[in-house]
DNA sequence: TTTTTCATCGAAAACGTTTTCGAAAAGCAG
DNA sequence: CTGCTTTTCGAAAACGTTTTCGATGAAAAA
């Protein structure tokens, strides 16, 4: 059976291929009864309306993009979970695109991302990234784009994030709390919004809660895995090491984890750790693990229901939001006292 | 700066669109001079072929679909990422659609696809799916499909998949070895292929096994959260309650963790658990989970690979291959002896 | 009756490519 | 200089929609 197009049910019904289109787009043009025929034939073959000569013709895709740096990841692929539900409510599509962490690569894709494929961008920054030059290109094309949890400082760019200084002041904050002198704070690169800001949060909740501070140590490991691991075990083997470490990520927890297993570092009684984290079994781990948890669900809905006001009517061009949603501390073992 | 496309291209170098366009794909035709003043040209404005043109003209999308249960699981967001790798490699791109378990959703999403919006399809059913008409259909407009995991029998439809039936066999032999005289197999549903074969595996494994065999003890919990811990609640509250659990799927092995907090029993020494898993957690859990681990990663490279042939080339129709990596187990802290 | 309006449809021009086919020019052999 | 091939390009027809605009006939208003 070939496909069927407008052509074939025209000449099968003995209308125009106009006719047809409007009638299946319920067009007021056409009497109720014609209109009840082209869809009954419609069915029947079994049409499916080409979406690239749609596409074409109308200039939008009805598809978004989302651009990740990866997504076996616990907090993007709920993210991804989020920004589908609502696409999907939308009658959009989703190109998913992986950096990867590479700075090339995302440079590549946004490129790419000129061609008119899609009608808005969702983006989460690559570690590596510090420069914006592609992203503003691709904005001044008209591209709606909106940046979630690792952000681009573009005029005009709407963003979710969720209050990283304060997650960042508050973990610290526990941890002091829970008597560790010294905090050394973990993140992949300190190129990122998120460090930035939760680095913030690290430095003044040491600076200005008068129980003796503790020093700023921070420790950027790199993204791939053998760099984390090795950056984490020269920190924890130091005669002096932390008494407490503060991950920016989840992937530096758990790195953590298998160091303190390899040097038989025990937590929380030798080490203290709590980390921003998104995974579903931290109250399961050996020790619990105490996490600063975002609601990456929620993140991504909000920044797809943002990117289609942003697509539906771009004539609001002055809307800038910025969406800020509160991640929760979630006390566990691993800072919990002896 | 509006778009450039290839009109504008071809008036501002005094040359016919066609030239144009055979310049940029590097024809014969063109002399090579000519073609570098347009690849210089369409450098400079920075032009991007429009897709959806170029997509209706040649009949083909350079786009496939993927169509899987969630996002949000180790599993599958692993397998996305070995098919985003391969698919990027090519020059395609990927679709990706999330049925939810629900059989209405996926086919709602399969005759979508009927529209030509991809030119392949890489899909792992539903729990929810008995049928598979909505498949053969799809296969019948000539789209190459291929399955992975929960597979669909169709014929001429390649898949990929791991050695379930071993597998299932070796768990449950492994309950056994380590002194379990009842065992559950949970699952989420009795329709996945999946199910079928681990399944099959767990009960030829009582059978088989000379020791005295614990009875059949199979278990549907059916796929939302409730239902699950529910049904375990149930399972483990009874008088004669298993001694091992074999869990088909992850969530399963964690929903059995907090029932097993909950009702203050202990792992290893009250239940023993095993579990097929993605978790990269698993040996850091308390205490640590004793998985059969799928090679997810290379499930799907090895399904993208393959769906790529059946679209190079289509003549070859008698290709139906039925790939079937090994899972490995691994004995952790959730098996051992108390 | 004549003129206007309204309801319903169709012809045709887009949308931006790719590809076929023929034309022109240039080179070469005779 | 003639006939032939080769090189290089352009005209035009697709691909399957959507949309504009005009045509047609019938109903309503004059």
């Amino acid at each position: 059976m070939e496909k069927t197009d407008l052509k074939k049910l025209a000449k099968e019904l003995n209308l125009s291929i106009a006719t047809v289109s409007k009638a299946l787009r319920d067009s007021w043009e056409i009497k109720a009864e014609t209109k009840q025929r082209v869809r009954d034939l419609a069915d029947k073959l079994n049409y499916q309306p080409n979406p690239y000569a749609s596409s074409m013709r109308k200039r939008k895709s009805q598809t978004i993009a989302v651009v990740i740096p990866e997504i076996a990841n616990n907090f993007f692929s709920v993210v991804l979970d989020g920004i589908q539900v609502i696409a999907e409510k939308k009658g959009f599509h989703v190109l998913t695109y992986l950096t990867h962490e590479s700075y090339t690569n995302e440079i590549a894709t946004i490129r790419h991302l000129q061609s008119g494929r899609v009608d808005g961008v969702l983006m989460s920054l690559c570690s590596e990234t510090a420069d914006y030059q592609h992203l503003v290109r691709l904005k001044e094309t008209g591209m709606p784009i909106v940046f979630f949890d690792r952000i681009a400082e573009i005029p005009d760019c709407p963003t979710v994030t969720t209050d990283d200084y304060e997650s960042g002041y508050r973990a610290t904050e526990h941890l002091l709390q829970n008597h560790c002198k010294t905090i050394a704070y973990l993140s992949l690169s300190q190129h990122t919004s998120i460090n930035r800001k939760r680095q913030q949060g690290y430095i003044d909740a040491l600076k200005n809660i008068p129980a003796k501070p503790g020093k700023n140590l921070a420790v950027h490991c790199g993204d791939e895995n053998g760099g984390i691991m090795l950056a984490i075990k020269k920190l924890l083997s130091k005669k002096n090491r932390p008494e407490g470490i503060f991950a920016s990520v989840e992937k530096l927890a758990i790195a953590t984890y298998h160091v303190c297993n390899e040097l038989k570092l025990k937590i929380p009684g030798d080490l203290k750790v709590i980390s921003f984290s998104n995974l579903r079994t931290a109250s399961l781990l050996n020790p619990s693990l105490s996490t600063i948890t975002q609601p990456a669900f929620d993140i991504g809905r909000e920044a797809c229901e943002l990117l289609f006001r942003k697509i539906e009517k771009k004539s609001n061009n002055y809307m800038s939001e910025h969406l800020v949603l509160k991640s929760s501390l979630i006390a566990r073992g691993s800072t919990g006292r002896i």
